[in-house]
DNA sequence: TCTTCTTACGCTCGGCGTAAGTATC
DNA sequence: GATACTTACGCCGAGCGTAAGAAGA
């Protein structure tokens, strides 16, 4: 189970061909074709169909596991070059779409930081590979609980805010004017699933036994506008952070009332920050 | 960062030794040095002193990597190979010490059971290395949430029971007579931390804010009599399901009123269970 | 001086590329 | 017959063991 055969087992899998997979990686056609071999060999399973490339059943559990063994691999080494190579200039923070509140902004530092957002299960691998020194992600959690967060590696993270979220209904709905709402009520209302943007539906569905909350739409953007707009246009509900939706035409935030979840956001770093990182992580805390 | 390479640095990081790693994994005493210096070129830092041998702050980060990247290792491994190896004879189920309760007991087949008792934390590794083909796992958790429990490998988890947890006291406590009792008016008690056999005392701790909680005695043993003993002799409190705390002489089981915790049981495996393994999990679900 | 890690060196085996083989579309 | 994976084979380098060297107790 060398890495190599994994990391050439999961293009391959990915591109469905060998020889793609080989250009790709630098080999030749013929190298790739030996490392699935070994793998196959050393498993005592066949992990390819060929022709069509596709994963058999073992395969397609191999597949599950790589990914994160790969990450993990890449977080070990990165993990450890960090303490000795020489701490670069500049900043890098890695935040999901509506971790960044106003809080975070005001404690940025005033030059020198590089704002990268991405989907809310990539910032813990941006931050455990080194990628950014700073992770920053938000969830939906019970009052004063941990979000849960992918353990790729050991790092620590650290409750940033909590602010109630609210249900975006578009103005006029029968139920917006009310001063909260009830998710139970909710349940089987129309529900827009924005993962990049709102909070994710699937947590709601968890905590209601895994049912309702299906979508009837889903919007893979990262533009709030672009969901307040959606919501207005009769597409569905979204729950947003409270303060995410004020303000914007055509929808009315609700907050939340029975099931005590808030939004949070949790600032994730691996050892002991130092310099500006340091400083912000201290400001944030 | 060759596996092989990984295995043996944890090798020789427990051993602080070179030549015992290398009698203990088969190798000569150089193949083993060579291994080090193979993985320090590699990270470009040095992982070990020599003489003491001693983790470096490098070393220490890897080795926190090192046992995760390892069990995943193993897990995919078992992972893969279980689905074609032949379904053996019996079934072997791992589970903490405090997850059998009653309703488990009844669901189990007449014959050909092995009942390994684990710590908390190694049932999901032992389910994803194929040691147990299915596990049980308690601990607290808010109604109706799931565990938190490590990711070593894609499982599956499935609720099982849940039950009001209690706090053990001695007879003649001054809140032993009480039907409920508050978790924040006792941060500060005397509290035993059994960790293998009440419940762990950290998760109480990080819900009080990181406050409170300090163990006053430590039991590492399993055995649930002990730990009433314990309680009734004075040295502290302990957390306990409800169930596991009736009829214990010098005792009483007051139920936990504020934090709305409980004890859950969960049951873990891997991909779909077949055979005797199946029918288990069917009638714990 | 003894123990323990490191370095030198030779051997073997693993792994890659080239090229020929084979099977599927 | 063209495309795409497999097998054969030779070469190079990685990695192990033996043995000598160095460094600390």
């Amino acid at each position: 189970m060398d890495p190599h055969l994994l990391r050439t087992f999961v293009a391959v899998a990915r591109l469905a061909s060998f020889s793609e997979a080989a250009r790709e990686l630098g080999y030749t056609q013929s190298a790739v074709s030996q490392h699935i071999a070994a793998l196959e060999q050393d498993l005592g399973a066949p992990l390819l169909t060929r022709r069509p490339v596709t994963p058999t059943a073992a395969g397609e559990r191999l597949l599950e596991h790589a990914a994160p063994l790969l990450l993990r691999l890449d977080a070990a080494r990165a993990d450890v070059t960090r303490i000795a190579a020489a701490p670069a200039y500049g900043l890098t923070l890695a935040a999901s779409p509506t971790a960044l509140g106003a809080r975070v902004l005001a404690a940025l530092p005033p030059a020198g930081v590089t704002l990268r957002v991405v989907a809310r299960a990539d910032v813990p691998a941006a931050v455990a590979t080194g990628t950014a020194e700073i992770g920053l992600v938000d969830g939906l959690a019970a009052p004063s609980d941990p979000l849960r967060l992918p353990d790729v590696a050991p790092l620590t993270t650290h409750g940033v805010s909590e602010e109630p979220v609210g249900v975006l209904f578009p103005d006029g709905h029968p139920l917006a004017g009310r001063d909260a709402v009830r998710l139970a009520d909710l349940a089987d209302a129309r529900w827009i699933d924005a993962p990049d943007t709102a909070l994710p539906l699937p947590h709601l569905r968890a905590a209601n036994g895994g049912h309702g909350f299906r979508p009837a739409l889903r919007y893979e953007g990262v533009d709030v506008r672009m969901l307040t707009a959606l919501v207005a246009a009769g597409h569905g509900l979204a729950l947003l952070p409270c303060s995410a939706g004020e303000g914007a035409a055509g929808v009315r935030v609700v907050p939340l009332g029975a099931p005590r979840v808030v939004h949070r956001v949790e600032c994730v770093y691996a050892g002991v920050p130092a310099g500006a990182a340091g400083e912000l992580v201290g400001a944030l805390g």
